[in-house]
DNA sequence: TTTCACTTTAGAATAATTATAAACTAAGAT
DNA sequence: ATCTTAGTTTATAATTATTCTAAAGTGAAA
């Protein structure tokens, strides 16, 4: 994705362009493959490459707006970190609990047969399947 | 579930029956169905329930004794709160994100056609179904 | 009953996240 | 181009969930 497609992308969600939230676009939507993240490791990644540190409360700022518009996914896994994925499209995931790592599964890889009725009123928004990995 | 049931589910787990372990599993198991809580929500009965107040660490390890010894499971639900369940049989869920409720769903309702194989190595240890709810 | 490893407890510590409020800045208006 | 201001960033404090600590308490085997 090409830095004038970023500032697309920011003000067509009605994010203002800043210097910050370009930097973290850039880093996350400038690659090939999608992947995963956590706040820590997105906050790590900047504080490293120091040249441009950016508050860490800037990043959660930032991950929940693009999370809001959509540009971002959370993904639930078991304990306390909140995972967020590039991927935006509906997927499912493995999870391998020895490296907490997350692997994407398309969609069209698991289909599902049978599936009970949303209960009184509700209907379904969707359903996520989440296999856990072993050794 | 009967106490002399309870004491014989905490003795064969080698959980030494206190007090305060038998209080909790008698207001988790003596029940016709099951349930699900937070620590938040069982430490709050025990409180009120002035009679017996048990401190909130005790909260904490005694059900993260009963999860190990397998007497409960826990749901990953997005968010903070870390969700038990007293149905510790293989089963998926419904979740409601404006009541922050969850539903079970028995294994039978779902059936899963295709799946994708495990990576490299690894194994599936359990496939969860996670239907989120919309009104 | 004595003993001791296992438990409980209050309170401190940690970790992830959110709130605050002051300083800063993108971008439309002048 | 500069001004203006609502939207942003920032450091820091606050909050929340959970775990740790170490001292006091207690089942149950001997």
């Amino acid at each position: 994705m090409k830095k004038i497609d970023i500032l697309k992308k920011l003000r067509s969600s009605g994010l203002r362009p800043t210097k910050q939230r370009v930097e973290i676009a850039k880093f996350l939507f400038e690659r090939e493959k999608t992947f995963h993240f956590t706040v820590e490791s997105l906050n790590k990644f900047f504080t490293k490459k120091s040249a441009s540190k950016i508050a860490l409360a800037t990043i959660y700022n930032t991950v929940h707006a693009f999370k809001t518009a959509g540009h971002l996914s959370e993904v639930e896994v078991r304990g306390n970190k909140t995972y967020f994925d590039t991927n935006v499209s509906n997927h499912h995931h493995f999870y391998d609990s020895d490296t907490s790592e997350l692997i994407d599964i398309d969609v069209n890889d698991i289909i599902i047969q049978k599936i009970p009725k949303a209960p009184n009123g509700k209907k379904i928004k969707n359903v996520e399947v989440f296999i856990n990995l072993k050794n």
